[in-house]
DNA sequence: TGTACATCAGTGAACGCGCGTTCACTGATGTAC
DNA sequence: TGTACATCAGTGAACGCGCGTTCACTGATGTAC
């Protein structure tokens, strides 16, 4: 352990760099989007030469493509937590969608990265089949691919209006938002049917 | 009207050039997205010189602010069309969404242009009224506000996922998807009553 | 119908900047013996 | 425990590029009289 004497701000090593350059980039694409990120800019703010990065990412798209798999395996993760219904697995995608937007930014932003990666292809199918495998479980007598396309739009659709500020007006608990749009489409079917 | 002779590719003055830089740019955001859109591009593209387009846009945002502007009047406008019920308005979103791609990722990127211009707020509040009007006239016993919220989150989603091509293998065709999905939840609906 | 003139919409050269990428290099670390 | 050496992870200089922006300019158009 080297010691960190106060002539030397940070030893020749970085120790994480690779770790710290995917970090700085999230919080780069969560304030200014991922269009503000450079590689320049991250060795900068992380105190090492510009040319550093390149030995954890060839290039741009590497690094986006590390994003997006970190990303869909841990989306894949959260949607396969233990849930009592549908809504439980619709309410974990609005949970990882506004706790982590810089990897939904660059995961629905196929251009920033190599999509046909197999480890990429791999973990989206995963996510793909959380999201069926629970419509079918909680609605075994309906399509699952309706039911789960219906379930994936709307908490999509909530999670997206809400991180571009769409949904402000409506408080800043994006979670209990979207059950209560969702108990609502509940509520008023249970209306229908008594 | 000058003779366009074989010796003059075109006039010294391109006659248009304010709504051929949108058309282009346009293009280019959908073909490669917004960050790929640079000013002098544009101009290459129009076989103009690249200090050109400062005469209709001062600078970049000011390009990406019509074309926002422009998007949420057209999306107004298409909310506003005759609809037999709810699920009228939702398509009409999303057949905007789909057959404008570039307005509408402009438009739900606020950091590209100036989301507190007066013209682009109001002409956003005009797209809220008619979403939320529609919802209360379809849906008079229910809250408006969770039924528009509803539909848009839900119309909103399949857009955005159809868009960034993660719908692929549901067809080519996002107005019927969406009829689709949304049909399910009404006929499920229907079942549980019943 | 003709002329003077203001205004509009272009041109093209020049500038400074940040970027990605390449390169020869060097310091630190881990392993074989 | 000590030494040699391969490998890994940094440095810093250099390059070429496209960009936005500014500037003095010029060609075309519209209007007043």
């Amino acid at each position: 352990v080297p010691k960190n004497g106060s002539g030397a701000p940070h030893p020749y090593h970085h120790g994480n760099l690779r770790r710290s350059l995917l970090d700085e980039a999230l919080r780069v694409i969560e304030e200014e989007g991922p269009s503000a990120v450079s590689l320049r800019d991250l060795a900068r703010r992380l105190g090492v030469s510009h040319a550093a990065p390149t030995h954890h990412f060839a290039d741009k798209t590497a690094l986006f493509t590390a994003i997006a798999l970190e990303g869909y395996e841990q989306l894949g993760a959260a949607l396969r937590e233990p849930a009592e219904d549908f809504l439980d697995v619709g309410l974990a995608y609005v949970r990882y969608s506004s706790g982590h937007p810089g990897h939904i930014r660059v995961m629905f932003q196929p251009s920033l990265y190599q999509v046909a990666d197999p480890e990429i292809e791999e973990a989206r199918r995963r996510c793909h089949e959380a999201l069926f495998t629970a419509a079918a479980r909680f609605y075994p007598n309906d399509d699952p691919q309706r039911i789960g396309l219906a379930g994936w739009s709307l908490m999509h659709g909530i999670a997206t209006l809400w991180l571009g500020r769409n949904l402000d007006e409506f408080g800043d608990d994006p979670v209990e938002l979207a059950r209560w749009i969702a108990q609502g489409a509940l509520a008023r079917r249970a209306g229908a049917a008594g």
